[in-house]
DNA sequence: TCAAGCTATATTGTCGACAATGTTTGTTTT
DNA sequence: AAAACAAACATTGTCGACAATATAGCTTGA
């Protein structure tokens, strides 16, 4: 439990803090753990201050929860708490597909069409498929976040829900997730953006991610355990 | 620009966060200023160490933007924004507006439709119209959103979202709203919702704030340089 | 033996001081 | 006179120490 690698940020403060979200996130730090401020402090080989403000942070991006005078605890895990996660997901993400059609630039378009044709080289080459599974599948949806333009979409979604989403997926082993159904919506999802038809980008984004939720629900229900 | 009542909380930092989103909110600090730690410290007579804590909260609540080594300054209202906000309050509230019709139990809802007769009340009367046409608005909202039960929906809508709608509302004198048609709105709503109807709550929810955000939008543009 | 209360310990919250970085002012040079 | 450099100043970032609160362990009493 430990990888202190320093990121060399402006200053301290975000530097710790990038560190506690990739080890929350990876279970580094486990969830439902206790956030003890002297024992980073030193594992970290800064000073309280700084560190404090990185919680303080955290706080904002819902891992951990403080309470006053007593500290900070890393979230836990569980499926009421990950259904309400994929829901303003769904919300969100939805509505950013509906920006999308409208605002991407048709090379933007043809670049994800691309991106898309990759994936599905990488899934007949069978090569790989892990990264199209995780990597790619981010991939697409963050350069749609993206291109909906709008600054505070981009941020609740990639800066907040994702370090959430992520760590739900580190802490559920088993991922019987479907790729290629996956990249079938995803094409369908760029189809609607292409044609700018700006409700179906949305509904189907909806759908998309409501089904992707199902699929990390039953994975959860069967390790229900094994996720400690 | 002072008001410096203390609000007492269990720890100085979340007391002076929440006396400088009320002095934001409000005015009391002006928007794209700077925020200067050494003179808000005096100011409320803290030292550095919590108030940069609460600014990093306040980071994180979008009221303030940071640059490292620079400082913190209160965000600029402006109409890409303000649409830009709108529309993330659209998302969430409809998918809150849905999951109310399914989890909304008929007490609560009776206890809504007391409200909104109490609303028509006060518009039939003429009496404090103000109250009704604001503080009203918020409370049939919030309520709205805590029937949602989903934890983090209400987090990110009362707690976060709202600090900046309300800035807008209180930056933008002019509020050419028209309650009784708001008031329509409403109780269409509320009737979705206690048919369970979550499809057409979500959708009318999305309809109504869409054409709040285009009174207030009007009423921004009309008074472009008055916001200062 | 268990519960309640007290004491000792550890942790969090706050403070003032120092170091590092940005900003402003004044000077010099072209 | 304008631009570039230098020094003085102010602000932010970080640190170690102290105060306040919570937790753990021990003692006492029923």
């Amino acid at each position: 439990m430990s990888q202190i690698v320093p990121i060399k940020s402006a200053t301290l403060s975000e530097d710790i803090a990038q560190q506690l979200i990739n080890a929350i996130v990876t279970g580094d730090i486990p969830q439902g753990s206790k956030i003890s401020e002297p024992e980073l402090a030193k594992r970290y080989g800064i000073s309280r201050g700084p560190l404090r403000e990185a919680i303080v942070k955290l706080e904002g991006l819902g891992l951990v929860t403080r309470t006053a005078n007593v500290g900070a605890r890393v979230i836990e895990l569980n499926l009421a708490d990950m259904l309400d996660t994929f829901t303003i997901r769904e919300a969100l993400e939805g509505m950013a597909a509906r920006l999308a059609a409208s605002h991407m630039p048709t090379t933007e378009v043809d670049s994800l069409y691309a991106l898309l044709d990759k994936h599905q080289a990488f899934l007949d080459d069978n090569q790989d498929e892990h990264y199209a599974q995780q990597g790619g599948n981010d991939d697409f949806h963050l350069r749609i976040i993206q291109a909906s333009g709008s600054q505070k979409l981009i941020r609740l979604l990639s800066h907040e829900l994702y370090a959430v989403i992520r760590m739900y997926r580190h802490h559920t082993a088993d991922q019987r997730s479907d790729p290629r159904q996956a990249l079938r919506e995803h094409k369908a999802i760029l189809d609607a953006i292409a044609n700018q038809e700006g409700d179906l980008a949305e509904l189907l984004m909806r759908r998309h991610i409501s089904r992707a939720c199902r699929l990390l629900q039953q994975a959860m229900e069967q390790s229900t355990h094994s996720t400690q």
